[in-house]
DNA sequence: ACTAATATTGTGCACGTACACATAGTAAGT
DNA sequence: ACTTACTATGTGTACGTGCACAATATTAGT
């Protein structure tokens, strides 16, 4: 165990001086410091992580901004899983967790939230930055040496420590891939996209398209918006014009998580044998369609991994120091009813 | 922050007192003990673990005791890289990682290596126990007190503390219902079982059998048992004849990570059109063919994340003492060429 | 050369714990 | 009463770090 008394030893200095060279704070001439450092690299001195912890007793508070749980399904229920989950193992590490949610529909709340955030002295944060503007300007706001960690959906051009989620495009081209193995060669296939426009999710249905095309496989396929705050019987009038239109459908992409509200009308109707169904997210309706074969497969984006990491990657960064990827990429999982089992966690917070 | 010194104020006795209550050192009067414990209930006292580690500046080794990397296609190695980043991420906290490899095909080479490990004055166990009988007879030998887990494969009445692996049985109707997806309702399937017997690995050829049986499905599945020692041209042998026996074959599912195998065999006859291939284990050569499409679907059995589970599950029951779950099961990963990177790790071990 | 100001370096303490050791209390044997 | 042999309890130190503060060295201004 090297420790700071061995380098001060080494290069001939008091451990104050060492002490001021690792933690660069000045007020040491050029010459020691060349020497400190040459001692640390030569003993390869790491700090004891327990004597430090225990000196600065530092408490770590995150926060984390996300939609409210219920939302999508309450698939951001999800990631507060995991993000309990690390923070209950991190206790004995004196870290604390504090959650914002705004309501993903309103930029106000949003803002909101953000001025609580920026007043709460927070030591890191994790943020799911699905309303684009608004988080941007977070960002320019958040002060230097507290590091944020986006998960879910990504943002160019800013200071990140990482982001953690999934691609889109490619989890499209899967989707595609798999309808293709699920229905007949000439069989049409109907996608459907639920509205508000969101960047991170319209880049599903481009990678559908483009598996298709990449293949050239001449399966018709035709993209049908709904609005998420239409009313639910729209939805189902939806599925029915486009049911009727197309005698030959045989499978539907549904790219977000509403995807039991297009499986209740196609059991209401029996169709489940003839028309497939892939959609996103293992949300409980989902789940239950699944289950019961409804819909034939879900992609899961690990929201519950995504949490967790986040709030573990924070830590690493905040007290061990670490250093961490620019980029950790969820896996797309695929999810049939033979093997959800063991993509669902025992709800025991 | 609750001290032991706020303990020792509110019962009105020393620290060292409270210390021989905590640590059950004995030499304390009945009545002593008790206030001592009523007031750490009281005050809910947790010890503060970054003052404990630093004091104990305990030095935890935890062994492994694992086939030599090479073997099962280096599909070992893998399980390897999760150990070692594990290790590396834990080296902060003194957790040093030794590694006993056996030859998974000679109890010889097993039981030295036990010999080694219990030589070797551990503090905890991660074990790959393929070996069932002299693993069991190993258990019983590991002293009571340092906690050993099982991975890849499990072992009943043993004082494990837990299990991290995948269900085989599961995994076979998966990959059943799988290749019922990728060939026609009339397609012949073969399965390859690779020899020497092993129980673990024959539950997913029976969970691919019923999972055809369970739906009535018709389609003929021919099992064929492959001896992994025999030569190499014998396979090519094997899969000629069967084949060559069977004009309406389209599916073929290998029961284990030596799929390239097969894969090498039908890419060598044009046949990867006609032949879909479903094997596991993402080793390097299945990638390989899964990337050219010779085989379609790899399941995956997650043996970095086991690997690192393993060792992290390791530390928090040592240092952190808390509490493990009985069982934790890898999800059944479904790997197609359009979803393989996001299985894969960068090799910066 | 002598002071003042500043740049550089050294020292001491506290964080909470574990354990060795010192001290006080109690009972038994002479 | 006085040693002996315990049991029961208290005290002191070290673990490695971070930081306040003390101490020393260097430079500039007169």
């Amino acid at each position: 165990m090297i420790t700071i008394k061995d380098i001060a030893k080494l290069s001939d200095v008091s451990i104050g001086t060492v002490d001021r060279v690792i933690h660069k704070r000045g007020f040491v001439s050029s010459d020691t410091k060349k020497k400190v450092e040459w001692a640390i690299k030569e003993l390869k001195y790491t700090p004891n992580i327990y004597a430090r912890q225990l000196k600065l007793s530092k408490k770590y508070k995150l926060g984390v901004l996300m939609p409210e749980l219920h939302q999508d399904a309450y698939y951001w229920q999800e990631a507060a899983i995991g993000i309990c989950k690390a923070g209950k193992e991190l206790e004995a590490h004196k870290i604390k967790i504090k959650f914002f949610h705004f309501d993903r529909y309103s930029e106000d709340s949003f803002y909101i939230k953000c001025s609580q955030v920026l007043k709460e002295n927070l030591d890191g944060l994790l943020i799911a930055p699905i309303l684009s503007n608004p988080s941007k300007e977070l960002t320019c706001r958040i002060p230097e040496k507290i590091p944020y960690i986006f998960f879910d959906s990504d943002l160019p051009h800013t200071k990140r420590l990482t982001f953690i989620g999934q691609d889109p495009y490619k989890s499209g081209m899967l989707a595609g891939r798999l309808m293709k193995m699920l229905i007949d060669d000439n069989g049409d296939i109907a996608v459907i996209r639920v509205l508000p426009e969101d960047y991170h999710i319209n880049l599903r249905t481009e990678g559908f398209q483009r598996y298709f095309a990449d293949h050239t496989y001449m399966n018709n396929i035709q993209v049908y918006n709904w609005h998420e705050n239409e009313d639910l019987s729209d939805i189902n009038a939806l599925i029915e014009e486009i049911v009727n239109i197309n005698s030959n459908l045989q499978g539907i992409f549904v790219t977000n998580a509403l995807t039991y509200l297009v499986a209740s009308y196609i059991k209401s109707k029996n169709l489940e044998k003839k028309i497939k169904i892939i959609g996103y997210d293992l949300v409980k309706e989902n789940v239950a369609y699944l289950k019961n074969s409804v819909i034939d497969i879900l992609i899961s984006q690990s929201p519950i991994t995504q949490g967790y990491q986040g709030i573990q990657l924070l830590y690493r960064k905040l007290v061990l120091n670490h250093d961490i990827d620019d980029r950790i990429m969820m896996p797309i999982d695929i999810v049939m009813k033979e093997n959800i089992e063991y993509f669902q966690i025992d709800i025991d917070k």
